[in-house]
DNA sequence: TTAGGATATTGACAGTTGTCAATATCCATT
DNA sequence: AATGGATATTGACAACTGTCAATATCCTAA
């Protein structure tokens, strides 16, 4: 370690031994981490492509397995991390599940993107 | 598969039988999701926000290794995906290799959040 | 209340991922 | 050329993840 204002953080190049704060902090790093692990996933990304763009901005999940291609069990798991990443929201009405893409969770984390 | 207009692409709202096509593409998904792949992981997103906020626009991979308290082949493996994700590029300079962000990277993967 | 269908959960399995110790590679200085 | 330090690679292991078959749960209609 060396390098080092003594008064400011600022330092000078000299390898090897700048030291300065994370600006993302553990906690946060692990939030976002998880948002970005929900959308790391192609299954994922094409279910969430499907509910942002519905014209009445809701879809039913029976409307999800067949264009999808997986089995009905493995779509349902992917919505499930969606919703709880704050991906989309769900309600059920009847014997059916409608899914909508929540906005202000893309919003959130293109906006930690800078 | 039922309630599909013949004309266009239109769909009324009845269960289960509502198709459509998939806005984003399988190639595509897999493409971004290996971005997001990328970035799940709360030690990268540390090391990109390191790189991101260094005053000179470039950090040392030797002042990484502390702060992050991982090992030194770790910090290289998570450096390695970052890299070949596009997020960061490197410059080895004498013994030293620099890493700089890629605003492009991040800015792509935004704008595709909508 | 019973039957049937839509959705969720469980259990199992293969493939992937994060981590570190050990080792290899690469470069400047001596 | 030899040494020492910075970085990358390899190998191993535990933990996590995507997938499906089987099953459970829940709701409506008859």
């Amino acid at each position: 370690m060396s390098a080092k204002s003594a008064k400011t953080n600022s330092v000078t190049k000299v390898c090897c031994g700048s030291t300065r704060d994370i600006p993302l902090s553990e906690r946060d790093a692990e939030e976002l981490a998880a948002v970005f692990a929900a959308l790391s996933d192609p299954v994922r990304l094409r279910l969430l492509s499907i509910i942002s763009s519905a014209p009445d901005g809701e879809v039913c999940a029976c409307d999800l397995v067949t264009p999808i291609g997986k089995s009905q069990p493995t779509v349902s798991h992917h919505l499930k991390i969606l919703f709880e990443a704050g991906l989309v929201e769900r309600e059920k009405r009847g014997v059916w599940v409608w899914y909508r893409s929540v906005p202000s969770g893309l919003d959130s984390v293109a906006a930690r993107l800078r």
